[in-house]
DNA sequence: CTATCGTACTTGCACGAGCAAGTTACACGA
DNA sequence: TCGTGTAACTTGCTCGTGCAAGTACGATAG
């Protein structure tokens, strides 16, 4: 090619050879000192009498060949990556997951971590596989993982965090067990607007149970306590006739109120509703969860709990980031935020 | 240690010491072999004479032990990990796309690859820093990337595959290129029912433009082919007032026929139409693109474009898998299925 | 003139796996 | 009895880093 003589702005490897990274004894080599001291300065150890000038002339030469370290030899010799795998759950995720795994991820790359998520489906090969083919510094689990599969990683140094587990690092304001608070919410709100009889519409997938389950147990916990019945729970599947089953048998039980497990769900419901002229909030008060782009087309506009994944995830990360699994109570404490200010109820039309 | 001598099922670490995995020496030393002959055995490994009696005592020493070798360690003698890296853009991606990651996680690890995402949003440190953490084989790219990360990551050896590149490996069927054909059958399918003046909505996040160009250019050359007058192009914010002030720039246009750009905005109208009295789809065709669980929902229920994962996975795993940048035309021949059956028109209502 | 000390480095091993090249041990043929 | 061949291994180097322990050198003290 035939481009001006004089740049060579790119560090052209030699013909023939394939492109080779820069290692740190490249560095040395170019910074005319031993491999060490390269790693010292680098490595900000301390301890280390390296006068400034020389400092100056190993950074230099680090960025002149665009030098960075390999992060297998890395963790070769440490034992473990700077990695934080996220094992996503075989069931479809919605898009409020996915906020929190981008917030998480902002966070982490704060915390000198690579946040990385698996999906993972029921056809998948055993998860064994997977995270030894990585060896993360954590696993972030979002469903319930086998048994085996925990004291595998468990055996292997690796330290799990699981989001659903109320007892686990993440105490009781982790991602599921904050379903609780979830549920009440909903429940307190729909009171609050005088709604007397609560239904609740639970997802017919049993793998989204361990989501589920929290979530109407605060609906459950909000109904004794205000003194009102059981709420009516009714599976209800995302097809239409399924829908107006479930409505029908809400009607005949008096709800006037309603939980649904997310916002999917409760559209499901507001549909149903439409075609058999019941009137949304009239007669019937609908509370969804994610706040997706939906709920707010959606006639009448839904109501809706969300969850600031913004804070969550500062939270989780601050969790995952900490490493040490020290006493519950005074790590809250000091965490960014409570899971109280974690939730925020989105009132629109539909209660 | 007063253990029972005659059994130690679990291997006990010594008390002190913290889990420490097992290696390829800890299996030589457990056969009373060789670590070299191990790793022959366990890599089998061509041109090596081993009896099966030696290989099957290595096998059984590893078992024992529990042994699975080093990813770090695997990946900084070869030079490159197993791992398939899905860089996913910062805007949201629906849930085609994760059915599509799911697949794609099937497959690749049956080509002994495994298959993570990383989660970019636009606060994400330098992606470089991404990808130096983790040395993957192949980077799978969803949407554009920066000139400067494309040319770092051939600089270092490692495969980039742009999936929305019709010049690209994937060739013209990769996923966003495919985006042609989803406008096009959209159209088609409304110029079949009759309709003979066409409306895009497209998405006001310029985010997607990279999938939503050349879904709308699909719908552009259909009306050229078949003598329509260019489509009536409205931004459509996911609001419902701007989904009322589209609609209405629809009607004046005269148009009777709409292809949104995805079920979500197709909603949008649908909410819009339903508020303003105007028939679907006695007066206005609507087809949107995804099959989302919501346009079953929806009144009425919502034609929609799906994309085949199933398909569409197994040509990417095999272009990833397939390492090999061979001519093009012969690659595509030997795939399992050409872009055209990855598409499926779910006729329903709204059209 | 040596002993001591602190600075500014370097030498060298370890991490775990892959693999080329070398080494045994034994069988077979001359 | 000595090659010669081959099956069945082992030795030893390599990948790029991190870090403990060593060394060279000049300055200062006794």
């Amino acid at each position: 090619m035939s481009s001006p003589p004089e740049s060579t702005p790119a560090p052209v490897p030699a013909p023939g050879t394939r492109p080779r990274r820069a290692t740190s004894a490249d560095v040395a080599r170019e910074a005319g000192l031993s491999r060490a001291t390269v790693g010292y300065v680098l490595n900000d150890v301390p301890h280390q009498k390296i006068p400034e000038v020389t400092r100056q002339r190993v950074r230099d030469a680090a960025a002149r060949l665009g030098y960075t370290p390999s992060a297998a030899a890395r963790s070769l010799r440490s034992g473990r990556s700077d990695i934080v795998l996220c094992l996503m759950p075989d069931w479809p995720v919605g898009p409020s997951v996915l906020a929190l795994l981008d917030a998480l991820s902002v966070r982490l790359e704060g915390h000198g971590y690579t946040f990385v998520t698996h999906h993972r489906s029921a056809a998948s090969r055993s998860l064994a596989e997977t995270w030894k083919a990585i060896t993360p510094a954590v696993v972030l689990v979002l469903d319930d993982l086998p048994a085996a599969d925990t004291a595998a990683l468990a055996a292997a140094g690796v330290r799990v965090v699981n989001a659903n587990d109320p007892t686990g690092e993440l105490g009781a304001g982790g991602l599921g067990a904050g379903g609780v608070r979830i549920g009440r919410r909903q429940a307190e709100h729909l009171w609050e607007r005088g709604r007397t009889r609560l239904g609740y519409a639970y997802p017919d997938d049993p793998r989204v149970g361990t989501f589920a389950r929290p979530r109407l147990q605060g609906v459950r916990d909000v109904c004794r306590e205000r003194g009102l019945a059981e709420p009516v729970v009714v599976e209800v599947p995302t097809e239409p006739e399924a829908a107006d089953r479930a409505l029908a048998r809400w009607r005949a039980a008096g709800v006037d109120g309603l939980c649904a497990y997310n916002d999917e769900l409760a559209v499901a419901v507001l549909g149903s509703a439409a075609r058999t002229g019941l009137a949304v909030p009239a007669e019937l008060g609908v509370v969804g969860v994610d706040d997706t782009v939906l709920s707010r087309l959606v006639q009448p506009a839904l109501t809706t709990v969300a969850v600031r994944f913004d804070r969550a995830a500062a939270r989780v990360a601050a969790v995952l980031a900490g490493g040490a699994i020290g006493p519950l109570e005074a790590d809250r404490r000091s965490l960014p935020s409570g899971p109280e200010d974690e939730l925020r109820l989105l009132v629109r039309r539909s209660s």
